[in-house]
RNA sequence: GGGCGAUUAGCUCAGCUGGUUCAGAGCACUUGGUUUACACCCAAGGGGUCACAAGUUCGAAUCUUGUAUCGCCCA
């Protein structure tokens, strides 16, 4: 066996992948095992891998390859959706680029070049998920646009319509001038702008009075209704049923008294526009308020604004602002900050608008889907999302899902005259419009909905839909509720809501037991990683540099559920380091000859004792952690059993003599468990466990697909007394240390006749170890012996006598005991003070008391030896 | 304005049901180390008033309230 002294992930990872594929594990058929579903939130087809999806995914793998490696059928479905605005955009981008305008095209000409595009390049992010190593079914990989997924979005729709929970109806929007699309209040993206805010003059009908109100968009005053000021403002009071006259138009409008306005903003005197302010919108339906619309779709004023008629909103801004001065309305001009809301994908600023659309009917929608939770039958991890989750849902409002765009599924709606008809097919539409009218209507005389469904109404019915819920039992009734959904807090709403929502709706059962909410990924500086700011490290090249594994690792060592993750490449080093490691202890358990004549050492059987129940021990914490999704800590754990207990401590017990070689017992015992903790770290990092694991030794089954290791009972006592020998040899080294011994010059090392540790039966194997790990020539009881040239020192309540043939520092050795007498001082005293608390002695726990008196025997046996020690030296 | 969360070592974060020498991990730092597992390493070590204040309790990093600072979401 070739074996580098650096592990290189580049080929295996390719190689193990491949073969995984190929052997076909991570397809999934109903049968009679239990079932472990999840599936992916589809990324956006326009998508690349960025850092959040590798957190993401590397979650789903690693309970997926657990549930895996457990004996559960595992099955994690793969898939994209269409993101039809992203997408479109896109598409309208590349034919902009061939001198082509959308509005060349026909509908359908358009869509045939669209999904020319997305075969394209809609399958990018799907090969990348296979360099992170994600095992999913890639046989199930769904679209949300594909033939299954598009009839059942229209089948929801029908569905909805016919139970009267979907409408349309005129509400305002937040609109899109550039792409001429309504958008989600998701879509857009609020933050503090600075503007003016102009205060502008209205005559009162009838008299010289002027009120005065304060805007940030003169240019809205033509659609003007109303002025609006507090009712128990006195300034206005005797305005009560008097008119204001608008400037530039002169019409006529009504002084109007609502406790929505804020009397100490500005001048306490509101214009509303009902048409073009979600605010104003409110306050016009409450006093039925005339309601102008003066803009066109483009942003550009209309008729109705009689005044720069065609301009642009924020030209006519300008020129209105000039016009009302040179009519001396402008009162004043100043600077202000205020939230503007822009398109997430245009960053055009978005125009409140009025606008007949598709509404879903959220409350009815929202009930059991809210007791879901709140009961945990949907669990929440962590679970303080539950709070933001019931606040959303509490105050839901319906959901805008029609969008003027072409990619998508086209509203499934068919208008005659006054008349609409909802069908799943045109002929459908027209039996119904026959019936209804009670004439025979021709397919040509009925229209299409021109409309396409927001994307979210697709993603909502995923865990149904990717198992053809809607057309079949089969196998929504194997994987159905899936067992967790991983995602973003920040979509929360968007999706995890609609899709709890969903699954009462068609199914009365939850889509999913768990959901475990991911942090986001942000940069050093706690920045949201995003293209814009450029600050998202390129996804691959980072595999290239720490390996797959070696990502992994760094994105689950730092990331509780719900915290967000403060990226930095040193994790991903770390993970990288660790995979060396790894490899190493390999390499090193490799390499010595075996002899199967050689009995075992008696330390040997102590040490593999030692490790079966270390082990037992992680893999008890692990599971633990895994049951409750803390899958850092879990990683921790394994971490450092293999870094620490196997490597550091284990492998260094049984390492033979120089140049010597090991027995069969030993070594096939360590073989077994460094083979068990490959398949313990597989979830985590697949690629180098599956390598080491055939490096190890002959297996009988890869370690993608072998049995997940089971806990033993723990021997307590076993452990308790190693981690004194431990003790007792790190404190050796340190008395080395400090004597600048080599690490070929070995001591002697004597204990008192009332050691412990070396009086059990166990003390011949004890003796053995410790001498190995220490340096130590020859130990043995102290008797005696005259302790004038021995070094002593204390490890737990036990005293060691040196034999170094080196002169300590003698300050520095003073120095130390005198701090430690002071630490255990301290120490003491808060115990006897809580032992002389009459209170603590009645009210705490036997065994918490029996502790504290344990903790002051101890400290006073220390502090005896420590003086003893001291009066020595000086 | 409403809500949620955070504040623990130089940095990034754990610390679950209040109780073990509970103040911990990784990185960074200091000292020493290269006869063959690994310098992507080994051994040993230093480093924290758990943001602040009050309260509950026999006992608080942990529970309560308030204050400060920061972050996010919604309006």
């Amino acid at each position: 066996m070739d074996m580098n002294s650096k592990f290189s992930p580049g080929e295996i990872e390719s190689k193990w992948y491949s073969h995984w594929e190929s052997k076909g594990y991570f397809h999934s058929e109903p049968d009679e095992r239990e079932a472990f579903s999840i599936v992916i939130p589809p990324p956006n087809v326009t998508g690349v891998l960025h850092m959040g999806h590798m957190l993401n995914n590397t979650i789903q793998d690693i309970l997926i390859r657990k549930a895996r490696l457990e004996g559960k059928n595992a099955c994690w479905v793969p898939g994209t959706d269409h993101a039809s605005i992203a997408t479109e955009a896109k598409v309208v981008g590349m034919l902009r680029e061939e001198g082509i305008k959308k509005s060349d095209l026909t509908r359908e000409q358009f869509l045939e070049r669209a999904f020319e595009w997305k075969e394209k390049y809609g399958g990018i992010i799907l090969k990348q998920l296979r360099r992170l190593g994600a095992s999913c079914d890639w046989e199930r990989t769904a679209f949300t646009m594909d033939e299954t997924r598009s009839k059942a979005v229209l089948k929801a729709f029908v569905d909805l319509y016919n139970a009267g929970k979907l409408y349309r109806g005129k509400r305002m929007v937040n609109w899109d001038p550039q792409a001429k699309t309504v958008l989600s209040n998701e879509e857009v993206i609020h933050s503090e702008e600075s503007s003016r805010l102009f205060k502008v003059r209205y005559q009162i009908e009838g008299s010289d009075e002027y009120l005065t109100i304060a805007t940030t968009r003169p240019e809205t005053i033509m659609g003007d209704s109303a002025i609006a000021v507090h009712p128990e403002d006195e300034r206005y009071a005797h305005l009560k049923g008097k008119s204001a006259i608008v400037p530039l138009v002169n019409r006529r409008i009504p002084i109007i008294f609502d406790e929505y306005v804020t009397m100490d903003f500005g001048t306490g005197a509101l214009k509303v526009t009902p048409a073009h302010d979600v605010n104003d919108y409110e306050i016009g339906k409450r006093h039925e308020l005339e309601i102008i619309e003066i803009l066109h779709d483009d942003g550009s004023l209309n008729e109705a604004a009689q005044v720069c008629v065609g301009e642009d909103r924020f030209v006519a801004r300008k020129k209105v602002a000039k016009l009302l001065e040179a009519e001396g309305h402008l009162v004043e001009v100043e600077d202000y900050m205020n939230k503007v809301g822009r398109s997430e994908r245009t960053n055009c600023i978005i125009e409140p608008k009025l606008s007949l659309q598709w509404y879903v009917d959220m409350k009815a929608l929202a009930k059991p889907a809210l007791e879901a939770v709140e009961s945990d039958e949907v669990a929440f991890f962590p679970k303080n999302q539950k709070n933001l989750y019931r606040h959303w849902m509490e105050n839901i409002r319906d959901w805008c899902i029609s969008r003027q765009l072409w990619w998508g599924h086209q509203i499934p709606a068919y208008y005659l005259e006054e008349h609409v008809f909802v069908a799943l097919t045109l002929e459908e539409a027209v039996e119904q419009a026959s019936a209804k009218l009670g004439r025979s209507v021709d397919p040509s005389e009925l229209k299409q909905d021109e409309d396409v469904l927001d994307t979210w109404f697709s993603s909502w019915l995923w865990p149904i839909t990717v198992f053809d819920g809607f057309s079949s039992r089969e196998e929504l009734d194997y994987y159905y509720p899936t067992s967790v959904l991983v995602t973003g807090w920040d979509i929360i709403f968007l999706w995890v809501a609609r899709m709890i929502m969903a699954g009462y709706e068609w199914e009365k059962v939850r889509p999913f037991k768990h959901v475990y909410f991911t942090g986001m990924v942000r940069d050093k500086k706690g920045r949201k990683m995003s293209k814009s700011l450029g600050n998202s490290p390129d996804a691959l090249a980072l595999i290239d540099k720490y390996g797959a594994d070696g990502v992994r690792f760094g994105m689950m060592n730092s990331s509780p559920a719900g915290g967000d993750l403060l990226f930095d490449e040193k994790l991903c080093e770390q993970g990288r380091n660790f995979s060396n490691k790894i490899w190493n202890a390999l390499k090193l358990v490799k390499m010595w000859p075996v002899d199967s004549k050689k009995e075992t050492p008696a330390k040997n059987t102590l040490a593999i004792e030692w490790l079966k129940n270390k082990f037992s021990q992680t893999l008890l914490d692990v599971q633990k952690n895994f049951e409750a999704y803390r899958l850092s800590e879990a990683l921790t754990q394994i971490y450092s059993f293999i870094w620490t207990d196997f490597c550091s401590w284990y492998l260094e017990m049984i390492k033979p003599e120089y140049e010597g070689s090991i027995d069969e017992a030993t070594l096939n015992a360590t073989l077994d468990i460094f083979s068990e903790m490959m398949i313990m770290l597989h979830p985590y990092m697949p690629f180098v466990t599956e390598e080491v694991f055939h490096h190890l030794k002959e297996q009988s089954v890869d370690c993608c697909v072998a049995n997940y290791p089971t806990a033993q009972s723990l021997d307590e006592a076993l452990l308790s007394d190693i981690n004194q020998a431990k003790e007792l040899i790190t404190s050796t080294r340190d008395v080395r240390n400090k004597a600048q011994l080599k690490k070929s010059e070995q001591i002697e090392l004597f204990y008192d006749d009332s050691n412990v540790l070396f009086s059990t039966e166990r003390s011949e194997a004890m003796k053995q170890m410790v001498m190995q790990l220490a340096g130590i020539s020859k130990m043995d009881s102290k008797g005696e012996r005259a302790d004038d040239d021995l070094t002593a020192f204390l490890s737990g309540t036990s005293k060691y006598y040196a034999q170094l043939n080196k002169e300590l520092d003698v300050e520095a050795e003073k120095q130390k005991i005198e701090d430690e007498i002071q630490y255990l001082e301290g120490f003491m005293k808060s115990a006897e003070k809580k032992l002389s608390n009459e209170r603590f002695v009645s009210n705490a726990p036997e065994a918490v008391v029996a502790k504290e008196r344990k903790k002051l025997e101890d400290g006073k046996a220390r502090i005896k030896i420590l003086q003893e020690n001291l009066s020595k030296i000086s």
